[in-house]
DNA sequence: GCGCCTCATGAAAGTAAGTTTCATCCGTGG
DNA sequence: CCACGGATGAAACTTACTTTCATGAGGCGC
């Protein structure tokens, strides 16, 4: 390993392919061979074994080794795992999708499934940026001290407030949901300072969901409102506001990337009034989970 | 039980960390310990050898090669390389988020809203990512053609069972949802040949659940299971089986980021069968969003 | 409670892959 | 024509990987 001066032996942070085909010319022509192959296909050439690549290249496995060496690598093993490591780097995301858009009418699953979860996930993560954790805060706040919560919210909302009212049950707070306006006011109308009323509309006109926060808020209950339009109606009737940050499209009027976003949001929460409690709230976690354990069945394990 | 195993042989062609963690609780203690490793630290695996990552999973070589058969690689070189590569694609969460783990108990609100986010947003990229459009082809397929579709699902679950219900019904489609068992049980008594019954179970180990589709499959129904892990009871009922990829954690135990999952999947299913008669859900879809037009207040031309 | 069976497991044998050594070959310059 | 040095592959060798098998634990029927 004295002689020869070949190797860089240091790190080439870079491109490893890119390193390899610079040093080509400085190799032995068996080695070249071998370079050549590698250089042309990474993810195969990874996959190979030394025996195998050798053969392809027309040398012996001892050529292989001293390729490794030549480029800097320990041994053949090491240069298979930076070749694969480098080969999946490569791939891109190559089709254009949908930022946002409409599924194209002649999409088939996989583009759809990929168009969905883009646009999900990046609901998902700018409602999180725009987040305010200072309101965020409060509205905690309020909730784990309220006396009572409400949560309403219709249609598509209404699974979300639903789901809140379940998570809040779960950790020993007192939350109803109610599915109807009806019922939803009759309720409110029972509310008062130190309760919090909580309202979710993704366009943020949903006049029922305002009319159950207004009556709320004049009984002197904390009003919040989870809506994706910072300045749709249901704001004014709040006094925290939270908002999404999902562009529905038009064939998405199903509401499905906001209603993620909303759960996020319910999500926080949830955890933030948990974690204001951890104790308590880990135990009635922990009593509810073991109050449905008889619905299981088996443990998990299954054989193939 | 009397048909084949449906299990999607060997596509994971999204994360093989995703898979592995899905097929966790599928695999023997030793192997569990030695997928716990892989998961945890996928790029360090790949550097080890097969005697040292058994050493440091307290178990032994020949454990390790089980492992590998239990997640579909040949051998331990073809783990390495598939881990290296899957390393090397994966992108570093920004700062120390603590990925799929628990939320540290001194975390402040902004720390909680990116932490969720973070995960909620990687469920729904990873899901998308292990979906087999073939799959989901075929239940878009039965959905699209069924005379009726039950869905059911429990806890949790039932919010997206109930929403899967109600955007089916959106587009015209013949769908029922059932909070408990027996009402479900009824309905499902009445299930035929062409019939559809999806159960959504995240656990996949929900008795209720497994016992409606397992009625529904004694009637003929076609059966379609969502569950995040591949092995679980539920699978065993199901003709078709679309599997989430939420790693949830102890705190998480409401799961969040498991529902967000599901509903993504929910959403592929829905536009999928929507795309399918693309002018009749259409038409639907404005008819229905027209009935609510009256509850809503204000000038609707916000956007975001 | 008892024996049977199944299954998980690691020790050890066996095989394949990777690495080193060394003799040969070939071209070059004396 | 010989001495030399680098390139190269055959074969010996080492290490890594894989298979086989005996053991023991845990579950299930009797």
């Amino acid at each position: 390993m004295a002689k020869s001066p070949k190797i860089s032996a240091s790190h080439e942070p870079g491109g490893l392919i890119v390193h390899i085909s610079g040093l080509l010319p400085s190799l032995s022509p068996a080695e070249q061979r071998v370079a050549r192959l590698v250089v042309a296909d990474p993810a195969d050439a990874a996959r190979r074994t030394i025996t195998d690549l050798a053969t392809a290249a027309e040398t012996s496995e001892a050529t292989v080794i001293r390729f490794c060496r030549s480029v800097g690598m320990e041994g053949y093993p090491q240069l298979r795992i930076r070749l694969a490591a480098e080969a999946a780097r490569r791939i891109e995301p190559p089709d254009a999708r949908v930022v946002g858009g409409d599924i194209p009418p002649g999409a088939d699953l996989a583009q759809i499934i990929a168009t969905i979860a883009f646009n999900d996930a990046r609901a998902v993560e700018e409602t999180a940026e725009q987040l305010d954790p200072a309101v965020c805060e409060q509205v905690v706040e309020a909730i784990g001290a309220a006396g009572r919560i409400d949560v309403y919210g219709a249609g598509a909302s209404g699974f979300v407030a639903s789901d809140f009212q379940q998570k809040l049950h779960r950790i020993g707070r007192t939350a109803f949901y109610f599915p109807d306006v009806h019922t939803a006011l009759t309720s409110v109308a029972l509310l008062g300072r130190g309760d919090v009323a909580v309202g979710i509309s993704h366009t943020g006109t949903t006049s029922d969901v305002i009319e159950v926060l207004e009556q709320a808020r004049a009984r002197g209950a904390t009003t919040v409102a989870l809506t994706n339009f910072p300045r749709s109606p249901i704001t004014e009737v709040a006094d925290f506001v939270l908002t999404t940050a999902a562009r529905e499209t038009t064939y998405r009027s199903g509401a499905m990337a906001s209603r993620l976003a909303q759960l996020t949001v319910v999500d926080c929460l949830f955890v933030g009034v948990a974690a204001r409690n951890r104790a308590r709230a880990k135990k009635a976690l922990e009593v509810t989970a073991e109050a449905v354990q008889s619905h299981r069945v088996g443990a998990g394990r299954r054989r193939g």
